[in-house]
DNA sequence: ATTGTCATGTAAGAAGTTACATGATTGC
DNA sequence: GCAATCATGTAACTTCTTACATGACAAT
């Protein structure tokens, strides 16, 4: 069992930071403009109950009185998948089709050994710039025959990789000086 | 019935621009660099079912003999269809969590109503404008006291949606540009 | 006491994934 | 004849959505 949802590694991350209720993660969700998660009971309660299934949280006793909370926590086992999904081994298709779960990994990183987010943003930065140059083939040769529509959703496609590759190439000068300091 | 999945539009555009096999549509799925479709035959050949149930395609003859080949077209309700869709009125969410999808739109819109993708990159401009308003304040007054690794992670999303605006507007100036001869 | 909101949950159904199954046809 | 591949399909499973259900606490 080391796999799940990217909303249960999403949950297991928040639950990292601060042991929590499946309602304050819902209020997370909707609170929060980075990650676009469905706040719907219908897809955390069940979530938690996988996650509790496999050991990889466990809940906590919570303050007595008042409302009925049940609080979870990570597991040991539960913070070893935390980090082995964080820390994987970046394919070309994380960041072609997936780079929206490869910026929650990013955002829940801070926490891990030192020097894993610069690694991180080099693997990015060297994976978009290979995507980029099949792309950059592409638009030169097969593009320019396409229809106006095609073309203008193709071009706002390598736009997008464009902007992400120079936002990785400053993020990693950034951390780099931060981490010199 | 008034709605189908992504994939199902994707389907009904594709036909839309000539009768095809199942077969040939997964072809297309994998030869083609601007949308990220599965070709498994799990999602195409039910897809294509639900599309056939409910009237939006219906099997063409086919050249007869050679292998067997089922060919689809769409029906004047599909092709009505395919049109609302296609035409919708822009909401911000389509802009902020859709963008895939919008893309796909765009590209299926070379052959509806002159001026329809001139009014609808218009519309993308101006949500995006109005979103990354938003964010300007976010990234102004709370994103400083945010981890490195959220604080990037938002960054990066920001810098995505300008590159987007960017990109709506040169291609409204091309495409106005474009009609005007 | 009653009403609202907090908090957790379940049921039914939609849609996609992986993996397997099945013929038919083509190329050699 | 026989292997490869073309072409369609199905089965089991996972996850999420929508909508409803339930009860406990809080405020008045």
């Amino acid at each position: 069992m080391r796999s799940d949802s990217t909303l249960g590694f999403a949950l297991l991350g928040l639950l990292h930071q601060a042991p929590q209720s499946g309602y304050d993660l819902r209020k997370t969700f909707v609170s929060t403009p980075m990650a676009h998660f469905s706040d719907s009971p219908g897809a955390i309660y069940p979530a938690l109950r996988r996650l509790a299934r496999q050991r990889w949280i466990a809940p906590v006793a919570g303050p007595q009185g008042g409302r009925r909370r049940r609080l979870f926590q990570p597991t040991t086992l539960g913070r070893r998948a935390l980090a082995d999904w964080l820390l994987r081994a970046l394919t070309r298709d994380d960041v072609v089709r997936g780079w929206d779960v490869l910026m929650l990994r990013l955002a829940f990183m801070s926490g891990q050994a030192p020097g894993a987010v610069v690694r991180f943003l080099e693997a990015v930065e060297r994976e978009l710039r290979g995507y980029l140059d099949e792309l950059e083939g592409f638009l030169a040769h097969k593009a320019p025959k396409l229809p106006v529509g095609p073309q203008l959703a193709f071009e706002s496609g390598v736009e997008g990789y464009r902007a992400q590759a120079r936002w990785a190439r400053r993020a990693v000068e950034r951390v780099r000086r931060q981490r010199r300091v």
